[in-house]
RNA sequence: GGGGCAAUAACUCAGUUGGUAGAGUAACGGCCUUUUAAGCCGUGAGUCGGGAGUUCGAAUCUCCCUUGCCCUACCA
């Protein structure tokens, strides 16, 4: 059958409930408990008169009598109705009743002989009326594009997926408490920025109409957050939304969550022994215990996650020496390798290294001191001569989980690096970071010894929620618009 | 951007070597007052993603397009 004439069918349904006088969208209807407590709490229910409210899921005719399963937020309990309780006319008002249906219910709770924990109706009312039909219960909603461009039907039909955005709720707030818990004030900065900063990526361009100025929407926050450690605040946060006007994957969305944070007094180090507590507070939270599944892959998170620097991961994994070998040797065996060779330099480092280590890492690790091209915002490490920063990035389950670094904070070197890339910039690399002079300004009053993390909010749900793709992790990823 | 796979009823899916489209669920009608993937009897339901081609004949073969998924590239 046509959707349409099952959506007509509906419509006559409410033109019927509306002629004999009930209201087809009612305005509220004050419930007395959720249907989780009357499951959970059965034995203080039992007998007792409830007011419950759900959405009808399936319903089983009997002639004289129905069962009809409704649903809430989190639980599902069986109605029952029939006709020498409700009479005549309401029984055939209810004939009128569809799956899909909300609908408000007051009576007494007991048992089935099957063992089945009912709500025997003495009065039931539709709430709100449903006009398309719902996918079938047993296989629920399959076809993944409907589920994202319709989520609110995955959401009605697949109770595991309202259980990934609890989840996804629970990792948010839980950050926010340790954070607050530990002195770190939330503040906010612009989305909307003159221009583009904090990472190497392509923004997304908009205007300004009244000002009639070009605005990028932000890559990261970085910047700004940075301003402020040098006005005078010591440790804050923002966990917010970063804009990157890039290709979608599994791993990627042009819009995801991010947690900034900047701790004065602190560097790399300290912030690596943070992380590492706030994340297996996170995992203990969210799955009460220590241990994760990740695609088939269990995880653990010791009180010390490993650490390894990213010469010595280029060694192990690519057999690459990044200190001593030439940019020539690198280059050829890269191409071995099947790496694009006629990269930049920097690229095919990023490229092998993504290729060849990363999916080593699926135990918790940090991987510290990165090359100082690939970070034009970070301290350069003691003694390394200018090669190294002191950065390190967290990754567990092959996924890359954040970015830290201890700030560059001297302003003639951050002007040095911004030209450096304002070079790579000018031979064509359009995610060099561009020079910015209020940052430098802002330096140049003095920044104090301060560590940065980001951490990659989408990831680390998809992590704690086993989830292959970050769309699943999105209540509403970006799609093409249907044609 | 490149490669692979997919799209059939509202939902989940079958559909053989090319021969005029099928099931279950949902819907509608009937029977049924403790069922639970209720059951039984019956009915209706389709631009086979879109377009072109090959053919007497295309859901099926070819080409183009659309959308999605996976891989890859880009991207911390």
């Amino acid at each position: 059958m046509k959707r349409d004439e099952l959506s007509k069918v509906r419509e006559e349904k409410l033109n019927k409930l509306e002629e004999k006088g009930v209201e087809p969208f009612s305005n509220k209807f004050s419930i007395s408990c959720s249907l989780s407590q009357v499951n959970q709490q059965f034995k203080e229910f039992e007998g007792k008169p409830v007011k419950v409210a759900g959405r009808i899921m399936s319903v089983r005719e009997h002639g004289k009598s129905t069962f009809m399963d409704i649903q809430d937020k989190d639980s599902k309990v069986q109605v029952y109705y029939k006709l020498d309780t409700v009479g005549q006319e309401t029984y055939e008002i209810l004939q009128l009743l569809d799956i899909g249906d909300h609908i408000g219910v007051s009576g007494e709770v007991f048992k089935t002989r099957t063992g089945e924990i009912t709500i025997v109706a003495k009065e039931l009312l539709p709430l709100t009326k449903c006009l398309n039909p719902l996918p079938q219960k047993w296989y629920g909603l399959q076809d993944v594009e409907t589920r994202y461009r319709q989520r609110y039907l995955d959401l009605v039909m697949n109770g595991e997926v309202k259980d990934i955005f609890l989840t996804r709720s629970k990792i948010i707030t839980g950050m926010r408490s340790f954070l607050n818990k530990h002195s770190f004030i939330e503040v906010e900065t612009p989305m909307m920025q003159p221009l583009p900063g904090g990472a190497l990526a392509k923004p997304f361009i908009t205007h300004h109409n009244a000002l009639d100025i070009d605005l990028y929407l932000r890559i990261a926050p970085e910047l700004y957050l940075k301003k402020l450690i040098v006005g005078g605040y010591e440790k804050i946060y923002e966990l917010n939304r970063n804009f990157r006007n890039e290709g979608t994957s599994t791993r990627h969305n042009p819009e995801f969550t991010m947690l900034e944070l900047y701790w004065a007094y602190a560097d790399y180090e300290d912030l690596m022994e943070f992380t590492e507590q706030m994340f297996n507070e996170l995992v203990k939270e969210t799955k009460g215990s220590n241990e994760v599944i990740y695609q088939s892959q269990k995880i653990s998170f010791p009180e010390k996650w490993e650490r390894i620097t990213y010469a010595e991961a280029f060694k192990k994994y690519c057999g690459i020496d990044v200190e001593k070998d030439s940019e020539e040797q690198i280059r050829k065996e890269a191409k071995k390798k099947g790496v694009d060779a006629d990269d930049s330099f920097w690229h095919i480092l990023d490229s092998l290294f993504k290729k060849f280590a990363i999916p080593n890492f699926i135990q918790p690790i940090f991987v510290t001191d990165f090359p100082i091209e690939l970070s034009p915002l970070a301290k350069e490490k003691k003694g390394s001569e200018g090669k190294i920063v002191e950065r390190f990035q967290p990754f567990i389950g092959a996924l890359e989980l954040g970015n830290a670094y201890t700030e560059l904070n001297d302003p003639r070197e951050q002007e040095k690096r911004f030209k450096k890339q304002t070079q790579m910039r000018d031979k064509g690399d359009e995610e060099a970071h561009p020079l910015d002079k209020d940052f430098i300004t802002a330096l140049e009053y003095g920044m104090p010894p301060t560590a940065g993390l980001g951490i990659g909010i989408d990831r680390l749900t998809m992590l704690l929620t086993d989830s292959k793709s970050i769309r699943d992790v999105i209540l509403f990823p970006l799609l093409r618009p249907e044609a």
